[in-house]
DNA sequence: AAACTTGTTGCAAATGATTCGCATTTAGAG
DNA sequence: CTCTAAATGCGAATCATTTGCAACAAGTTT
C-alpha cells in the first residue's frame, strides 16, 4: 500500500549495470529523487536526503556520473541553477518558463522522436533533449 | 559589395522602439553579435567588441536588458556559459551537444509553431524556446 | 544649447553555484 | 580476508555572473 519507495536492489542493479559502485551517498541520492515529475535543483536534491548522508560535492559528483551514464539528464533553465531527473520516463514533458516571474508550468509533449532519428542517423547515440520556452505569462504582461 | 554591416541607425531605432537608450555601448554590441547564426558565448561576444568598448559588466548588464526586451535569447547547453543570439532569426535552428567532448552541431529545424501556439492560448506571449539534444557522437562512442 | 532627469557605465568587490586537491574510507573483486 | 580502484569529506579554489555606488551620458525640456 502507498506508493512503494524505490527498491534499494533495483538501484544497486542499475548502478552496477552503469559501471558505478552502489555506494550508500548514490542509493540514497537516487531514492531521493524518487519519482519526481520535474526537474530537480541540485539544492532542493540536497536538502531531501537523510541529514548526512553526504557532502554537497559528493552529491555534485554523484550527479555527475549519473549524468554520463545517462541514469540522468541535466536540465538548464538559465537560472544559475542545474536541474535533474530520470532520463527514463515515461511521462515525458517540458516546461514553461515565465521570462519574468520565472515561474515553470509543465506543458504535454508533443513528438519529436522523428527528430531523434534523424539524429541517430548522423551517427549519435545515447540521444536526450530538452525543449524549454520561455514567455511572458499572463500575469506579468 | 560585401555584406552590409548592421546600420546603426536601425539599431538605434530598435533600442528605442524597445524602450532602451541608444548608447555606444550597446550599438557596439549588437553590432558585433552581427548576423551569428549560432549561439555567442558572452566571452566571445566580448572580444569580438572594439577594445575598450565597454566593461563585462556592462555587457552582461546590456545582454540582460536585450533579453528582457526580447531582442536577443538566451541559450543555456550546461556547461557553464551562456550564449545569445537575436530572437528573431530567419533561420531558426537548434543544435546536439555531445555529452562527452561537447562539441555543438546545428541541426536543421522542425516545426514547433503549433505548440507555441499552444502556450499562447494558455495566456502566455512572447514566447520563445530553446531545443537541444545531448547525445554521444560517433567518436565518442 | 544649457540645464535637467534618469538610465547607463566603470570599477572593484561580492556572490553563489560548481569543482578540485588530497588524505581517508569503502565497495566489491579475487 | 586482502587488496585496489573508486568514492567520499572537507576545505579551499574557480569561474561566470551580479551588485553597490559614484561618475557619466542620452534624450528631453526649457
Amino acid at each position: 500500500m502507498a506508493k512503494a519507495a524505490f527498491k534499494a536492489e533495483k538501484i544497486t542493479e542499475l548502478l552496477r549495470s552503469k559501471g558505478l559502485k552502489a555506494s550508500k551517498a548514490r542509493l540514497g541520492i537516487l531514492k531521493a529523487l524518487g519519482r519526481a515529475h520535474c526537474p530537480v535543483s541540485v539544492e532542493e536534491l540536497f536538502k531531501k536526503l537523510p541529514s548526512g548522508l553526504c557532502d554537497l560535492a559528493t552529491l555534485y559528483r554523484s550527479l555527475a556520473s549519473f549524468e554520463e551514464k545517462s541514469i540522468l539528464v541535466k536540465i538548464v533553465l538559465g537560472d544559475g541553477q542545474s536541474r535533474y531527473e530520470w532520463a527514463e520516463q515515461k511521462n515525458h514533458h517540458h516546461h514553461v518558463v515565465c521570462r519574468v516571474c520565472r515561474k515553470i508550468k509543465p506543458i504535454s509533449f508533443c513528438g519529436l522522436k522523428s527528430l531523434e532519428k534523424q539524429i541517430q542517423k548522423l551517427g549519435y547515440s545515447n540521444i536526450h533533449h530538452s525543449l524549454e520556452f520561455f514567455a511572458t505569462c499572463s500575469k506579468c504582461q
